[in-house]
DNA sequence: GAGTATATGGTACGACTGTTTCAATAACGA
DNA sequence: TCGTTATTGAAACAGTCGTACCATATACTC
């Protein structure tokens, strides 16, 4: 008895949140800013996520849920050639839209090299993408289980999308890309 | 007349306080546990810099200054394999010395994506290395002034950086260099 | 209605932040 | 010794931070 819970209020929150997280980066976060533009309070706050910490890595994971399910839309066609699909994921990577996600991948990652015991789970984001990654690129495999090739497609994306972000030069990292597309090809 | 200055003293708190940023990073930056770290206090640290906001910029000035005569130190020698010089930098740029400026790279980076008025000249960050670099590689250049080799060559590094430092798997990412010396050969 | 569990608002605590103010000290030339 | 300039200490200011406490309101069962 007594007054049912109401687990979507959370939810909302949580989805409202990942989107200000995004919009405003991890840094500065605070609970009372957040609150007011959530249009709640600091306390329902830690009344649904216990503490600033909950909160910030229920966020991550909320934003990370919803990376997934975007790269899972875009999986890029096994079809066409290894230009073709390596161009594929960058333009998807790197277009505007996806700047938020970048921007707070950087972020994290960042922050998790001077405090890594918050984040545990930190080398999952790095190899999460590797079956997706080694699938894509298979005929350029040098095996069944070659994680280097997917390392490296990944950091060539990776170190592009920081050079892009910090120059904002999208003409000579395109061109890095499509360079890179033929060295893979031969 | 008057008590002569001592601009020794800024330099000195500037190299200290460059080794603090290096070890315990910007994020969490105060001036009070610093003060206690360099033997000094705040309010010697706002005389010598005016500000925080000074005193972070001309660490970071400081640090950058530092990267570079190691750099200049460790320039790899003409000679020898594209895959000889391309794990030269490698396993320079990626052994435990260098940590902590690899830290406080990616720190910049990621702050100056939420705060880019701070960071005037982050594009500097990245094209600065590229005369280097490309030198270093002219024999797989498109031509004198090519940037793109250039940019492709620090995109692997930095991305197996990030890649290295966020799962810690060496042996991965050393392959993964030498995957793409491979490839750059041809 | 009573009983009960959930959901909130308001407020204050203690710790921290960068910075300022006021006063005192130290080292020089004359 | 005196004037002058550089240096330094101690304390306070105004603000922010995450969080805890206490009361109250709300929505349900019986």
């Amino acid at each position: 008895m007594g007054r049912p819970a109401d687990p979507a209020r959370r939810e909302r929150t949580l989805a409202q949140a990942t989107d200000y997280v995004l919009a405003h980066g991890l840094a500065g976060l605070s609970l009372r800013p957040l609150a007011e533009a959530l249009d709640t309070s600091p306390r329902m706050l830690l009344y649904d996520f216990g503490s600033k910490q909950e909160l910030v890595a229920a966020v991550l994971a909320e934003a990370r849920r919803r990376g997934a399910v975007r790269l899972a839309e875009h999986i890029p066609p096994k079809t066409g050639s290894v230009q073709e699909r390596l161009r594929g994921i960058w333009e998807w990577i790197s277009a505007d839209e996806r700047a938020p996600f970048v921007r707070l991948f950087f972020e994290v990652h960042a922050d998790g090299l001077v405090h890594p015991e918050n984040y545990p789970d930190q080398g999952e984001a790095i190899t999460d993408w590797f079956d997706t990654v080694g699938a894509t690129f298979r005929d350029v495999s040098t095996g069944p289980d070659d994680t280097v090739t997917s390392t490296l497609v990944m950091a060539v994306v990776r170190g592009l999308l920081f050079d892009l972000t910090a120059t904002g030069d999208r003409h000579r990292t395109d061109r890095a890309l499509d360079r890179f597309a033929e060295l893979l090809n031969q």
